[in-house]
DNA sequence: TAGTGGTCTAGACCACGGT
DNA sequence: CCGTGGTCTAGACCACTAG
């Protein structure tokens, strides 16, 4: 009875150790994308490779790829192979029309204060964790444009202890997000959000170039990681007269 | 040489006549669903149950549970069951705070305009599809309340030759998708949506009771369906001072 | 302990894409 | 034609839930 019960302690522990082998796979292939070993329309190795390579079915492979599909990681082509994609940033946040669409040098991203060690500001909407309060505050905002006009203001804050090396981190591509990816691994898994229409106060009117008390569209919202530690709080001002904010979702 | 080509084309005419098996049962339990047969909180047969019912195996009833887990129908437990869940209203659409919490008697929809034939508005700001425009037009209107104040003004209009029965139709505890679901069988599959802030006219803001210029956010969606032949055009002008605009979104 | 869903194996045949 | 992903079979063992 005893030497029962030590073994089935023995099995659970191995079991909650043990990595799943599809989410090995699953693991593998995303660090790989991460770190631009597979770049985006890069075929993956096909799903008979893959069982080979790792000495498993085809069925655990392809259970590890239906896991990166729906993460957005990549994309099946029947007849031909598992393809990066560019990563959908439509996670439920929504884009300002004309950064996705103007793709040429139309849109610009200016810092008005690079990351720095702040206060939790009372300016954040949604609630703080607990934790993030207890912890120094990462900040850092920017304006951004299409063409000449300022159509968005962006203030963003983070707990200092999960991003440690984060003030002296030139950004991927000018991307907040495509940084946490590339250089830490980390990804959005959810969000969420509040929308409201308010009256432009007297620094958000000057920063938009627009009159005091224009309508502004104020987007507050709460990004979740991969990484527990990490919490994203934004709070936007977006001018949407000629710029709507817009987005998609499907399935 | 003739003969093969006849039979390839055989084939062919087979192979797309032919549901997939676990396509098959995915139906069935979908249709099982929406006539309320299997209701929100119940449990379906087994995996087992299923295998045997349908004398496939149990690789081929997951697949089918699968889909619709990711469309939203049921929830797994580990050990218990699968069971029909209230399917997520959150596809990429924003719900009115309050609207989804206050469950009292708090919230109230009344109808402004009750479907009618109608032309195709110049309001709609989202492109309205060619085989629409060569349609007739239904549309409805209607407020919704949070207690006594107006907070939503909601503007629908469809392609009549979609829903011919719709005029008559008596709403399905008052909501529009779920008449759409239990009623016609139809799901949203996914949508696209512009947002912008804007100042009140005087029609919007004598029906929501604010002051004329107040903000108010103004959400353009165009909601796509499972029948190809229904697209919903919807215009939303929120009052969002005391009830901001909400979503969330996971994975 | 019985029944449920979760993971995994070792195959098979098919449809699609390009050579 | 061959290699790719898509569907499906017939099993096995495991972990979770509940009586």
């Amino acid at each position: 009875m005893y030497v029962q019960v030590k073994f089935r302690i023995f099995v659970y522990v191995f079991s909650v150790m043990k990595e799943l082998k599809y989410r090995h796979i699953q693991n593998y292939l995303k660090s790989k994308i991460q770190q631009g070993v597979f770049k985006v329309g890069d075929y993956l190795p096909s799903e008979n490779e893959l069982c080979m390579q790792f000495s498993i079915t085809r069925t655990t492979v392809r259970k590890a790829l239906d896991e990166l599909l729906k993460e957005g990681f990549i994309e099946k082509q029947h007849g031909k192979g598992s393809r990066v994609r560019e990563r959908r940033q439509s996670l439920g946040l929504l884009s300002v029309k004309g950064f996705s669409e103007a793709v040429g040098g139309n849109v610009k991203t200016v810092f008005i204060q690079k990351p720095v060690l702040a206060k939790w500001d009372t300016d954040i909407v949604l609630p703080v964790s607990y934790d993030d309060k207890n912890s120094p505050c990462c900040y850092f905002e920017r304006l951004r444009f299409v063409g000449d006009r300022p159509v968005m203001r962006e203030k963003n804050w983070m707990a200092y202890i999960a991003l440690p090396s984060f003030l002296n981190t030139e950004f991927v591509d000018g991307s907040f997000f495509k940084t946490l990816s590339q250089k830490y691994f980390i990804e959005i898994i959810g969000s969420t959000q509040e929308l409201r229409a308010e009256s432009a106060d007297r620094n958000n009117a000057r920063l938009l170039k627009i009159e005091e008390d224009a309508p502004l569209l104020h987007i507050s919202i709460k990004f979740f990681t991969s990484s527990a530690k990490l919490i994203i709080y934004s709070e936007l001002y977006c001018h949407t007269s000629s710029y709507p904010v817009s987005n998609s979702y499907f399935l």
